[in-house]
DNA sequence: TGTACATCAGTGAACGCGCGTTCACTGATGTAC
DNA sequence: TGTACATCAGTGAACGCGCGTTCACTGATGTAC
């Protein structure tokens, strides 16, 4: 166990940070949450237990942190997806598909995010960072292309909720029975999203 | 603690069933498998824990068990969803609906046999009820839409997996995050599932 | 500039717990002769 | 029909373990006068 040097006073976040990213660690190489002990983090980081509770309430509000910290990402990642695409058939598409890839890369958190019930009315920070990364890319899209009037007008939150339970759907199926025959990389997915939308635009016909 | 009688000598297969059914009562009520222990299962059961390692190997033994004997109703639930509809739209529809609804029936089942990840070529058993309940329901009626020329011919087990994908999505998401707006009951995925067959009725056009 | 003091990040030790699993065993049941 | 015996479902006790969390505390850091 490395000796620390003491925090000086206002930098009580730094702790805070390291713990986030000693758990993301232990999370990703041990594969599940349960298997992640506050002990162990605490000692990767060079600190004893009862330090970690001066930054984080319990255990539950650690694992909320580090997953609600990685999923800033997915903003990131689905920007670069659609980036210099003009299409916003194709846009979305690639959005889509980049949510799914991130998720399936980073199976262990992700599973840990949606392993835990958020009740109505009480979203975690990982629903809030989600809401406003992942959501809000899809939601972008979609409210622009209903705009253009490549997808007919309707409330674009309903259309996002589908676009993404079909992602997650995808994500979560994979990840969890990667012995089914799910062909080249994103092929059924790809597959699947587009007739999502295509049938969604033919839906006002 | 109830006394328990002793089995006679060749129904060892009735305290199996008696341990299933007790394990299932507990992960319902207590909501998370790791809540359930051997030790309050054979109390349920009225026998000592080491017991119920005669019927089981192992705790994670038992878990598949209830999750695999617990699944063998999503035929049955399929079946009554589609009986007597003619329409095969309608029909197929109706069966990806009735999965989704079953699936939020009962959700700690459901989902606490999703947290098992599956390595290739290593079925569980509840894998091989689930493949032979939802999945060949799915698999019958994609076959007889591909027959009868609704549906383009092609690889029916790829139809099937986007079939599922997108039933398991919104089962999923509507599981964990309950607070989003899904309106009434399944429009959401209802819209979709339709959305997804009329896209790929035209993916040949 | 120097000193007394409040702050608060991190500590050491322990509480209290339940867990999965193993082991050598008991004793009722059924069987063979 | 009666008796010795093998089977095996279930027991009692324990192993060995790590866990989340709390508590009273220490002592370096920064501040006020």
């Amino acid at each position: 166990m490395t000796v620390r040097p003491r925090s000086p006073r206002g930098s009580g976040d730094q702790l805070a940070d390291e713990i986030i990213a000693a758990t993301t660690e232990l999370l990703i190489g041990l594969g599940s949450a349960d298997a992640v002990s506050i002990r162990a983090v605490a000692q990767r980081v060079g600190v004893t237990p009862p330090s970690i509770y001066r930054h984080f309430d319990d255990k539950e509000e650690l694992l909320d942190a580090v997953c609600a910290h990685y999923f800033e990402r997915f903003a990131e990642v689905m920007d670069i997806a659609s980036e210099g695409i003009d299409d916003l058939w194709d846009s979305i598409l690639a959005q889509g598909l980049a949510y799914i890839r991130f998720a399936i890369d980073n199976d262990v958190v992700y599973r840990t995010a949606f392993s835990r019930i958020t009740e109505p009315g009480k979203p975690s920070k990982t629903d809030e960072v989600m809401l406003s990364s992942a959501f809000v890319k899809f939601h972008g899209t979609v409210v622009e292309m209903m705009a253009q009037g490549v997808l007919p007008q309707s409330d674009p939150i309903e259309t996002v909720l589908k676009l993404w339970s079909v992602a997650h759907g995808f994500a979560s199926v994979m990840i969890s029975k990667p012995g089914l025959p799910w062909g080249d990389d994103l092929v059924l997915a790809e597959q699947t999203l587009r007739a999502v939308a295509e049938g969604m635009g033919r839906s006002r016909a």
